[in-house]
DNA sequence: GAGCACTGC
């Protein structure tokens, strides 16, 4: 994503990009190409230029152009700036799809969209029919929904030409990597590559491995502290809140101890968890004479960008533990320099090792999706870089135990229920739970709860002030489990109509609430649509734990002999974790929506249920494995 | 009696 520098007319920016110069040769291939691979740094301009050369030469005329972006924001900025150099207003030529905004008309002729917005979209068009160019961008970052996109427009180009339509053009842009494996997937597909960044950053490695890269990462921010001008900002990269925060200390400790001619020295802890305003500090210039230094988490690599780094640490850690060599940020309006706290070496053996996401996550969802997309043979989809069979089996094997899902003469099929769990944007038993939910008259309850856990968190911790959170907390505590004290939570949020004040006494991230209130109104659209009733069963708060037991009875845990947890499906030894209401209690059985694999075993968001409710939710699952005995 | 990188529909 670049943004150039504003003093400049526009047009004139447009040709000073380094892609300017390479017009005329890349129209002439890409008219001709039907796959197209497209290798360029940030900074070339590809993906603000590209659409735009396409459309300016007639290229795709018949349909839209679609960019895809793995990220919302990426899609919203890209839109505005491209909408900007065609001087109209943006919604008109240019558009942009996200969830939750639409902002594209009958004239939208270049689209700019989420990668997650284009599969949905491919749920009602398989064959992407509106389209007659995709271009899928930072395709290096290999996300699910990327991945997964890759298979669903090589299909729809391959059936669009048997059945005589309109082409489709598919164009992959990439930062580097990966290319073989691109271009042998989209049928030896050429390669073109573009000239790299407008400014150039100068990159240096450590000569050894670093044991300690906080301390590497220190003696990094003083060295440059001493040597650079002032008005140059440093960008710290970090792995968590508790690091940065303990390094922020440190350096101001080390700042105020240095002679006066080393000038002083602003540091500015970001990640995701500040407050807002707290995280608007990074775009304050520092006072005159001043550096500012910035510790952050990878929010600053891609969602957050800020003017006058000139500087750029990399500690190559991220929690994941993996190496995250994506330290582009300096250079993006002027030249910069971009320390690694690691070698070549270890840079260079380290970086292919990522593995793609659709290799690590839980595949229901998606396979759940591939079906929905009329996808024939789901076990052998054509997937760039192939899941384990095994990841494939169990994900089948769960989306049939929640009946989305049937095995007929050995092909596995989709229910009409599971069709149906597939238009929610959600995780396929949050979905199934919703469905059943009218049954139970408490589908207005459901709704929200599935919504209240479809965000970060709503609840607002912080330790200094446990004792004030619990008290506050107290109120809206249920004997019941942690749905229905969210519930309650919700409830009373909604009875103030979202007061600022009334979130802030009460400990109740009011951003997260704002935003549960838009996914609820997006399930209800949904459920509206499938002839859904949205019903409430007001205070009988038994219905809706009946209904949570049926949707959730795979995540099910009964209470031992001794006082431990056994999760029923596979008879590992559970434990309730410490952040839910029902910590102190001991209920017989209970279903909960996830496990945290820490020190232990976790459950957590916990829901006191009836042994009775689980056996009449999957009597043939659980059979004669639960020791009957009443909550 | 825990442990809190980041996206997305």
């Amino acid at each position: 994503m670049l943004l150039p520098r504003k003093s400049t007319p526009i047009d004139v920016q447009r040709k000073q990009l380094p892609i300017y110069q390479a017009k005329p040769q890349l129209l002439n291939q890409l008219r001709q190409l039907n796959n197209a691979i497209l290798i360029g740094e940030t900074g070339s301009g590809k993906t603000t230029q590209i659409p735009q050369y396409l459309y300016e030469v007639g290229i795709g005329r018949q349909g839209i152009i679609a960019i895809t972006q793995p990220r919302r924001v990426a899609a919203i900025s890209l839109a505005s700036r491209v909408a900007e150099e065609k001087r109209t207003q943006l919604g008109k030529l240019v558009g942009y799809t996200v969830r939750f905004e639409d902002l594209t008309s009958y004239e939208t002729k270049i689209k700019f969209m989420t990668d997650g917005m284009l599969l949905r979209e491919a749920i009602g068009d398989p064959l992407l029919l509106r389209y007659t160019v995709v271009i899928l961008d930072e395709a290096h970052e290999r996300t699910v929904h990327t991945d997964v996109l890759f298979g669903v427009v090589k299909t729809a180009q391959r059936r669009r030409k048997e059945l005589n339509k309109i082409p489709l053009k598919v164009i992959v842009m990439s930062a580097t990597m990966d290319v073989d494996l691109f271009s042998e997937y989209f049928n030896k597909s050429p390669v073109l590559y573009l000239e790299g960044r407008q400014h150039p950053i100068q990159i240096y490695y450590t000569k050894q491995p670093q044991s300690d890269y906080l301390q590497a990462a220190l003696v990094t921010i003083f060295q440059i502290h001493q040597e650079a001008l002032p008005s140059q900002d440093i960008l710290v990269f970090m792995t968590g809140q508790e690091e940065i925060e303990a390094l922020a200390r440190t350096c101001r400790d080390i700042a105020k101890h240095l002679p006066d001619s080393c000038g002083s020295m602003v540091v500015i802890p970001l990640y995701a968890s500040l407050p807002p305003v707290q995280q608007l500090r990074v775009f304050q210039p520092a006072p005159k004479g001043s550096r500012k230094v910035i510790l952050s988490t990878n929010i600053a690599e891609t969602s957050v960008t800020i003017s006058g780094i000139k500087y750029v640490v990399d500690t190559g850690m991220v929690k994941a533990k993996r190496f995250s060599p994506e330290s582009g940020r300096a250079g993006r309006e002027d030249s910069g320099s971009c320390y690694r706290l690691y070698t070549e070496n270890e840079f260079d053996n380290l970086m292919p090792m990522t593995v793609p996401e659709i290799q690590r996550c839980n595949l229901a969802s998606v396979m759940l999706q591939l079906m929905a997309l009329g996808i024939p043979d789901v076990m052998n989809f054509d997937f760039m870089s192939k899941p384990s069979p095994e990841a494939v089996c169990s994900a089948v094997e769960h989306l049939e135990l929640l009946g989305a899902v049937e095995k007929k003469d050995g092909q596995v099929v989709l229910t009409a229920l599971g069709k149906k769990m597939a238009s929610f944007p959600l995780e396929p038993r949050y979905a199934k739970t919703i469905l059943l939910s009218p049954e139970y008259s408490c589908s207005e309850e459901v709704i929200s709860i599935v919504s209240l856990l479809s965000v970060d968190t709503v609840l607002y911790n912080p330790p200094a002030r446990r004792d004030e959170v619990l008290a506050a907390r107290k109120k809206f505590t249920s004997s019941e489990g942690d749905h229905m004290t969210l519930l309650s939570i919700y409830r009373a949020f909604k009875k103030v109509s979202g007061n600022k004040d009334w979130c802030r006494e009460n400990f109740v991230n009011s951003r997260n609430m704002s935003l549960v209130k838009e996914v609820q109104a997006q399930l209800k659209e949904i459920c509206l649509k499938l002839n859904l009733k949205l019903v409430s069963c007001g205070a009988d708060t038994g219905s809706v734990r009946r209904c949570l037991a049926h949707g959730m009875f795979v995540n099910a845990a009964e209470l031992q002999p001794d006082g431990t947890y056994l999760a029923l499906d596979t008879h590992q030894p559970v434990a309730i974790h410490p952040s839910s209401v029902l910590f102190q209690a001991k209920p017989a059985y209970v279903v909960f929506n996830e496990l945290l694999h820490t020190s232990r075993c976790y459950m957590r968001d916990l829901c006191l249920v009836d042994a009775d409710w689980l056996l009449d939710a999957a009597p043939e699952n659980f059979g004669r494995k639960l020791h009957i005995s009443k909550s």
